[in-house]
DNA sequence: TGTACATCAGTGAACGCGCGTTCACTGATGTAC
DNA sequence: TGTACATCAGTGAACGCGCGTTCACTGATGTAC
């Protein structure tokens, strides 16, 4: 076994590029990417340019590793809370509850995620990221929310999945809006949520 | 009347700044505000940089001129649709069309009031551009929704206004979606808004 | 256990480049008389 | 109409700075025997 286990020596790298990416996040948030040095991120982490690339190979890559490892921890805690709902007096509002609590609404992520769609505007390669992010999300919702409008007896008037589209851009359009109005948007975001699930189901069906 | 009339050599100033503006928007749109030299945006729009320094005093400002002489323009444009519905079938569907065409939509103004709303994240006086775009186009929807919805006789279980901003926020949602999959946006714009006017009114009275 | 060697993470100086901004200027346009 | 002057829009060279990226290196850690 003299040479096994070539990945031994490597233990410090991946402590290394979590702090740079936690780094990366904190001064993308406050100062935008574009506007963000190589420098910034680095003294912020607590390491020199070198250790930056010794690790990432351009400042794009760094982008895209950090959305990627986000992504992956936001899409793990949403499949997190998909246990079913118990027996709710009103499952339709529990749904939209627990929809509420999917989506992550702090201002660093509101931040970066809307600097991360535009730099996909540009960069095609960067939008795969958002799409899968988009989808994983949207069938979680699916999961969370239709059989709650079926246990009620709701019928949809639209596809599950147009809903969950219109809830996710009504969400997006929350993000936005908090840019500039962080209370505004919290003040909205329930209400909106309620009157777009109202909306997509057929009228209240007659008690037998 | 000799010295009357101080603004008289000025002729070429206001065409000269029209022409930089045009060329900060599209060159904004193609590669981002950070991105965007003035050198770019110079060169684009026939003139040297030392022209754009002599109507602009930097960057943040030609971006700040740029907002508002857009959403000027498309104040205006809204207002100029807002004459009222003739009797339509349908008043709800017509109202809904109606605010629909009220949305500018394309993809150079995407790309750049997303930007704006990103830089007017991180500077607050620029926010007040886009609250107050915000505000007018609010109040033009609530003119042109609230009057369809009254005249099918239909009654809003929420106040026009909190309807209103739902719909805003679905604008903009479906703004920064149409970023990365334009055609998805498009496809859902009219169903989700039709989804939400919907659930903001009471169920279908009973025909007396 | 001790010595010689290999590997690797991270350092920090150096590179050339393109940026935002300034400024002394030119030449066209208009005014005074 | 013609000449002398004033104003202004736009030029283009120059400035210093901070950027992204490279690279020869150091020193700590682990391996071989």
């Amino acid at each position: 076994m003299t040479d096994a286990d070539p990945e031994r020596p490597r233990r410090r790298r991946a402590a290394t590029v979590e702090r740079l990416l936690d780094a990366a996040l904190e001064t993308f948030a406050e100062q935008g990417f574009a506007a963000s040095s190589v420098e910034d991120v680095c003294s912020r982490g607590g390491f020199t340019r070198g250790a930056f690339y010794s690790s990432f190979r351009s400042k794009d890559e760094l982008f895209a590793a950090l959305m990627h490892r986000e992504v992956e921890r936001d899409l793990a805690r949403a499949a997190g809370m998909l246990t079913g709902l118990g027996d709710e007096p009103d499952p339709v509002t529990a749904a939209v509850d627990r929809s509420l609590a999917l989506f992550r609404v702090g201002r660093v992520w509101t931040l970066v995620t809307t600097e991360y769609a535009l730099h996909a505007a540009r960069h095609p390669e960067a939008a795969e990221v958002l799409r899968r992010y988009r989808r994983q999300m949207r069938d979680s919702l699916v999961e969370l929310i239709a059989p709650a409008l079926a246990e009620a007896g709701l019928h949809l008037r639209v596809p599950a999945a147009e809903l969950i589209r219109a809830v996710f851009a009504l969400h997006a359009g929350m993000t936005v809006l908090s840019l500039t109005d962080p209370a505004e948007a919290d003040g909205l975001r329930r209400d909106a949520l309620m009157m777009l699930v109202r909306g997509a189901v057929s009228p209240t069906p007659t008690t037998p």
